[in-house]
DNA sequence: GCCGTATACATCGACTGTCGATGTATGAGG
DNA sequence: CCTCATACATCGACAGTCGATGTATACGGC
């Protein structure tokens, strides 16, 4: 049994999210098409993960929510960014470099440490 | 409540501890420790994780284990890569590579996609 | 008019893994 | 001796993902 990137999906949904919805108000379908187009498949939220996150941004106060109708006439609820949820795009997006960094420190030493 | 990079480990500590034994054989304890040192205090290894995660590793094959004595004299089980583990290690370094990108490709986008 | 397909929302239970707290033991150094 | 750092380990609470499943509706083709 490999170890599929899904996996690493972990802590990283809610920041993928954010920065979607950054790009302007869109609805649930959309953002997990765009997150599986924009990274040729590599990553893809599965719907059972997408809808609970979505809630738990908008309880948080990082999204608000409102039915509208989509471009090809169907009712959608459309999430958009708040400030404070701007806020913890920047917050999550320093911590996720900040994390990289370290985890690429550890992978890039190739000698023992004192 | 912030969102540390603490909450990002999930799905990474066995990489982390698998690149950090590809250095050589080393107890629990020291593993955490040099991770800790490595990423300057970034990444915080808790023992409560550390020792499921490497009898999990255990456990598949890709580590094994033997009592002996640490260099200040005391008993500690030292663990190390078997061939699967270091097969392992390359499958998911790469998997963490791919991940990155994959995100790394969804944070540098400014526009919002077709 | 009917049917299949894509769109769109949602929930459920199983499962995995982390985390903090806690417990034990022992060697080294004062 | 007594404390500190080393070293192992387990426990229960909790969070979050995942696949499966269910609903409903717009649209196009026939």
């Amino acid at each position: 049994m490999v170890r599929p990137p899904q996996d690493l999906l972990q802590g990283t949904l809610d920041l993928l999210i954010l920065k979607t919805l950054s790009w302007g108000p869109a609805h649930g379908y959309a953002i997990a098409r765009w997150i599986q187009q924009l990274t040729g498949q590599v990553l893809d939220v599965g719907e059972g993960s997408l809808y609970p996150a979505l809630h738990r941004l908008e309880e948080r106060g990082w999204v608000k929510s409102e039915w509208q109708l989509s471009p090809n006439n169907r009712r959608a609820k459309f999430y958009q960014l708040t400030t404070r949820g701007r806020q913890q795009l920047r917050a999550e997006t320093a911590s996720w470099t900040e994390f990289v960094d370290a985890v690429g420190k550890v992978l890039r030493t190739t000698t023992q440490p004192a």
